[in-house]
RNA sequence: GGCGCCGUACCCAAGUGGUUAAGGGAGCAGUCUGCAAAACUGCGAUUCAGCGGUUCGACCCCGCUCGGCGCCUCCA
């Protein structure tokens, strides 16, 4: 079967057929770390760790490069609010993207350049445009001649002489056309600078991301993603840069995810409507919890189409976890040694995991339909939930355990282990304030020890057999009230978990 | 002003020119249970913002209207 994904510059689904056959490169801008990034940061960078890893579980070598912006105005700004040397700033922030990115199990790329990294690239590139006359000079900075590149607005669907109409930007007027933007920026007073033809300066925003992908994956590669705030000016700009200089097409499939949004607003810092990853996390007040949040940001993340706006409420966090935990309930249910279980429920198995794989390739190859895959694990939860009522044998449960791993897997859900998962916890986020960040996330939890539960059901079971039932019910109140819930099998015996 | 997206049950959310319009959350009822919980079973949109059109047939295609949002300035 053959992935089909949308491409923005087709405007259509198309049949993805690499440079390379089975093989697949693929660029995604990355972030400017000048702050922590939030939710909307997270959802870019885990829609194309699923893509990476769905292209991994079908199969192909993935070379998946994400840079960071690690110069730019803002890191400056920054560093002078602070009073520290700007790469001070950009250090700090890309280690707490990584921290946040490590929480929600999002995988390192194959490659991750720094702007500053790859200057030489960079410089190349320019002075290359500068001597095909489609770049020109200007008291130290360089612009690019957009009025040169035909093809300009092709993936935007955008023409000149619209955009010149509704420009609400304050025109520079030494520029040739008020849409040219600048490739290299010549450096203020007191301003980090590298040297170049040009005087001492930085790159513009739009010529590094070129210069690394070009330089990391060649002049034509598979797939550029990014969010779709991206598609206008950055995308475009990149086009017009890489095209010019290299004179081959650039990135043959655009992917690009839609927005979180808060309150149908697109969650943004200047709104201030935004949550960061590192908040929702720090609330959490049981360290190993954080695993959990991760995967249940994860589970709500992937639960709507990535090309579609999602909005983030208060319900969205616990509505992830009660629906992994099914799962995770199964999950439990399957790794039992159970009791004596005549294997009665297994006839239809083989035709039952068939059609899951089948269907769930289906999803996942159309465009990587999530959604519709984690509906597919739903399914599958109730065919199986079915069968061992009826009675399943060892082997059997491990075979079925081994399918949710596996399939689990390329969306990063179900990969915890079960003595870390904890049912008893709900996150819930509260926004007090429409359009601002106030947070409010509560866990409640406490760490009674296996060995004291066990004494404690112990203990209740007694009295369940002696009839004494108040007795019974204070204990499982008890526990209920450190998180612990009881489940009494048929048998007599007792189910907990946290 | 230009370009574009969205509106599916109480909430979230897939989807198709002819299907029983997925799945999750919440709810109700039943089975099971000492009671619960879990699991299972059943109920829940005769209908897809509204109105027209195309078609043998539209929620899906086209047009308009209403409502919401995005890009055009840094933005994932």
């Amino acid at each position: 079967m053959s992935i089909v994904l949308y491409n923005t510059k087709t405007k259509k689904k198309d049949v993805f057929v690499p440079l390379i056959p089975g093989q697949v490169s693929m660029y995604v801008c990355g972030v400017t770390v000048y702050d922590d990034c939030h939710l909307g940061h997270a959802r870019s960078a885990l829609t194309f760790d699923m893509i990476r890893r769905y292209f991994e579980f079908a199969g192909y070598q993935v070379k998946y490069v994400r840079n960071f912006t690690d110069i730019d105005d803002k890191i400056l700004n920054r560093a002078k609010q602070e009073d520290v040397p700007w790469h001070d700033i950009s250090e700090r922030y890309i280690q707490n993207f990584y921290r946040d990115m490590g929480a929600l199990g999002i995988t390192k790329p194959t490659a991750e350049p720094r702007a500053t990294e790859h200057m030489q690239d960079i410089l190349n590139m320019i002075e290359g445009l500068e001597k095909n006359g489609i770049a020109y000079q200007l008291e130290g900075d360089v612009y690019f001649s957009v009025k040169k590149f035909a093809l300009y607005g092709q993936l935007s669907g955008k023409n000149l002489e619209e955009l010149q109409a509704g420009a609400r930007v304050e025109v520079d007027t030494r520029k040739q056309d008020p849409m040219d933007f600048a490739l290299w920026k010549a450096a203020k007073q007191g301003e980090p600078g590298w040297d170049s033809p040009w005087g001492k300066g930085r790159p513009g925003w739009h010529i590094e991301c070129s210069a690394m992908s070009v330089a990391e994956l060649g002049p034509t590669f598979d797939i550029h993603g990014g969010g779709k705030d991206l598609i206008f000016p950055h995308h475009e700009n990149e086009i017009a840069q890489s095209c010019a200089y290299t004179g081959k097409e650039f990135a043959r499939y655009w992917v690009h995810n839609g927005f979180v949004t808060v309150d149908k607003e697109k969650m943004s810092k200047s709104l201030g409507n935004f949550f960061t990853i590192r908040e929702i996390l720090d609330k959490s007040s049981v360290s190993d919890s954080e695993a959990i949040i991760g995967e249940c940001l994860r589970y709500y993340l992937l639960s709507t189409h990535y090309r579609s706006d999602l909005n983030f409420s208060e319900q969205s966090l616990p509505e992830a976890k009660s629906a992994m935990d099914t799962i995770y309930g199964l999950i439990q249910r399957l790794e039992e040694p159970g009791v004596q279980e005549q294997p009665a429920g297994e006839g239809d198995l083989e035709s039952i995991l068939k059609q899951f794989s089948h269907k769930f390739h289906e999803s996942m190859d159309d465009d990587f339909n999530s959604p519709k895959a984690l509906a597919v694990f739903h399914q599958l939860r109730g065919e199986i939930n079915k069968l061992l009522v009826k009675g399943v044998s060892k082997e059997t449960k491990g075979k079925i355990l081994e399918i949710f791993k596996k399939y689990g897997e390329p969306l990063g859900i179900f990969q915890i282990d079960l003595r870390d998962w904890k049912f008893g916890i709900v996150p819930t986020v509260k926004s007090t304030i429409e359009h601002t960040s106030k947070v409010s996330l509560t866990i409640k939890l406490v760490d009674p020890t296996e060995e004291w539960i066990e004494q404690q059901i112990q203990l209740r079971n007694e009295a369940r057999a002696q009839k004494d039932f108040s007795t019974a019910d204070t204990i499982r109140k008890e526990l209920a009230e450190q998180g612990i819930i009881l489940e009494d099998r048929p048998d007599g015996t007792t189910r907990w978990k946290r």
